[in-house]
DNA sequence: AAAAAAACTGAGTGAGCGCTCAGTTAAAAG
DNA sequence: CTTTTAACTGAGCGCTCACTCAGTTTTTTT
């Protein structure tokens, strides 16, 4: 039993860096949580800065994956309903994938992205993943009649911001989005059915 | 001519830490940036946690201070005027004080606010200040009719969050602001009068 | 003008950190 | 069993960086 170290390193980094930050997480620290040497984190993954892109990839596939898995198994009625439906599973998954999400609030991350083109990818594949979602259920909403005239991707922006906001104000302890849920749906609601 | 280094230091020092981050801003750099010695920010600053700390303070002063100018100044006629005017505010101050909103976006002082009550109390104070300035708005407005059945500080904190998300998707360079300004006056109406 | 206080300097220090590398151990192939 | 390949190790190297300190320069006080 000597291999299978990789895996846990991998997991380790990820709760290291959304926790803490690239530059404040150390390679000491990575190592002693594992058990696996430093050299061992260096030959799996080349250097600290490679290990954090690898995290960075394998979360947005994974984004992605989840996304499609949704796209298939949900068909609502309205695409009012869609957009709220959503919303719900935005914030699932920001629970079930704390740590990923927490990654994806940290400014680093994107000033990494104004010098890497492949963190910037990656970045905005992610999000464009998830204002897509909305994007689309408003588009449907609007043929039903569910929804009013709203411009579909500006309004999908906004409301997928909105739902970020309170999910960030959860994160950094300043309110707790649970409280917030009803109001998150009642706004969208609003928002799109208006005029 | 040998004084008022210290002033010095402290905008060097808010440009980079917003920049660049805590601990990938050295102090060699603001030494540089300045012509100060680095011997000269200790002097001053004590060491670099203490400096970032001064930052945040002074920032926390001169929002509360903003907000209160704009307290006494305007006097609009309906409570849901007030909310559009102070979205307006809002981004008009992100953009004059773009450096300051950039530290107040990172999630290392988050981080660090875990760690220091100093740190927290300053943060707090600063969106507690923003969320507290929608919430008189909008009991203004259910006063005078022009807001509808909401609760107040609840839908504060959504509209809040809504402008600051559009404001962090600029800063990140995945949306522009400008392009969104509309639609997110449109849809805090929405959010307000509808019911 | 002298003395005291405050501001400033920068070479030096020591701790920390990412990464190397020569070597060991385990798994796979022949 | 032997050889080859892959996984893993950790002492050590080189470098960076926050902070020190003994001394200098400027300002203030008397």
């Amino acid at each position: 039993m000597k291999k299978n170290k990789k895996e846990a390193i991998l997991n380790a980094a990820i709760k290291l860096f959304s926790a803490k930050g690239f530059k404040e997480t150390h390679m000491s620290e990575i190592s002693k949580m594992t058990g696996a040497a430093e050299g061992t984190i260096v030959y799996h993954f080349k250097n600290k800065e490679n290990l954090f892109l690898t995290i960075l990839t394998e979360f947005q596939e994974n984004i992605v994956a989840e996304f499609a898995r949704y796209n298939k198994e949900r068909k609502l009625k309205t695409g009012l309903a869609m957009v709220e439906d959503i919303i719900s599973f935005y914030l699932q998954l920001a629970n079930s994938m704390e740590d990923r999400f927490l990654l994806l609030h940290r400014h680093e991350a994107y000033v990494r992205a104004h010098a890497s083109a492949a963190f910037r990818t990656h970045l905005e594949a992610i999000y464009t993943c998830f204002v897509d979602m909305f994007e689309r259920a408003i588009n449907l909403g609007k043929k039903d009649g569910s929804i009013g005239v709203v411009p579909a991707r500006k309004t999908a922006i906004i409301i997928f911001g909105m739902v970020d906001a309170v999910l960030r104000f959860n994160t950094y302890g300043l309110y707790n989005a649970g409280t917030l849920f009803n109001e998150l749906n009642l706004a969208s609601r609003r928002i799109l059915t208006a005029g």
